[in-house]
DNA sequence: TGGCTTGCTTACTAACTAGTAAGTAAGTAT
DNA sequence: ATACTTACTTACTAGTTAGTAAGCAAGCCA
């Protein structure tokens, strides 16, 4: 059990993800991590020298975290649709923290106003993301579990496009939209 | 044929309504307008006072021609397969232009750092949306001309989702992947 | 002719933005 | 003990932001 405090580094990648999650990346500044974190801005620089390091560095991180995710054993010997349980939880985890949007969905609007270094780890992790749900469908319908028209990398972009996007209905109104949208989905892709 | 240039007060809104939807409400200024029109920023606050006032304005007329658009006799005359595809039509339209997103998709993101009002304004008109989309997909279902599970208001929170997120993910990375999710879309709602 | 309104411009404020440079205190390495 | 590194702070720049106030030219109205 990890409890100990992280180093600076991290505790502020932490708080950048946390403001860019919940406001976008347009309207978080260094002060609003210096404040946060007790220190003065200038020593973010020093961390993350300009703006697009530090949105490069939360996107990269998040996409470490999928790879490292995806290849667990604990994950990869569940069925696939325990699997996609898996992946929906991650979801109703963002929705339940304060947060409540995904990275997708939060750099998405702003995205010609980013910094190509991140355009390019975005469509990235999206297409990492996209191709892992893309094999799952194949193996749930393949034995049956799962039910969907078309080609599964459609279906796979999809249900994550409808699941950033069901995030940000939270957002706009509330957690009750979520789930509306979410079991919908939800009871398209299992048999009855 | 209404070809005759529209005042400042309309061309204000015009691009600023352009530069919500291509840059986002936190990455647009005065200045951005200003230069675009030929004008300094302080004509376009003589128009709208604060960028609360202009951003409440475009939700406010994307209400007022959503009312409008649902009324007309050459919609409502349409059958709901039909009045489903014009809807469609009008995503179809976001993303030839070079916006390529939709008003939902583009304030949601940074929809907590947005003025009281505009909050409101979108919430209103995200329902009224859906409220009408949801009577559609009933009337749909009823003639057998549509197929989907479950409520029609979920169906059609789910369909609105799927869109505003096709739009960010053509964004993000390129038209192919907005047909995609579209083609996909609409095959599961049309009987085979 | 005189006064009022419309639609701007010029000139400004105060706050905030990302980013830099120089200095410094504490810890580490030799 | 000395040199170097790490992790900052202080102090600053230059640019941008929304917003205001005062002035002004043109058009309309009595």
């Amino acid at each position: 059990m990890p409890t100990a405090v992280p180093d600076t580094r991290t505790r502020i990648l932490d708080l950048a993800e946390q403001l860019l999650l919940t406001r976008g990346f347009n309207a978080f500044s260094y002060q609003h991590i210096a404040r946060e974190l007790g220190v003065k801005p200038a020593a973010i620089h020093y961390h993350y020298p300009t703006k697009e390091d530090l949105g490069t560095a939360i996107i990269g991180r998040q996409r470490r975290r999928l790879g490292k995710w995806r290849g667990l054993p604990r994950l990869t010997e569940l069925s696939p649709v325990a699997q996609l349980d898996a992946l929906l939880e991650v979801y109703l985890t963002h929705l339940r923290q304060e947060q409540r949007v995904c990275l997708f969905g939060s750099l998405a609007a702003d995205f010609r106003t980013l910094p190509e270094p991140m355009q390019r780890e975005l469509r990235l992790f999206n297409r990492e993301l996209t191709a892992w749900l893309a094999e799952v469908l194949t193996a749930g319908r393949t034995a049956g579990a799962l039910v969907f028209r078309g080609e599964p990398v459609a279906k796979a972009a999809q249900v994550l496009t409808t699941l950033a996007g069901a995030l940000q209905v939270a957002r706009v109104h509330d957690e009750h939209q979520f789930y509306l949208i979410f079991d919908q989905l939800r009871s398209e892709l299992l048999p009855e």
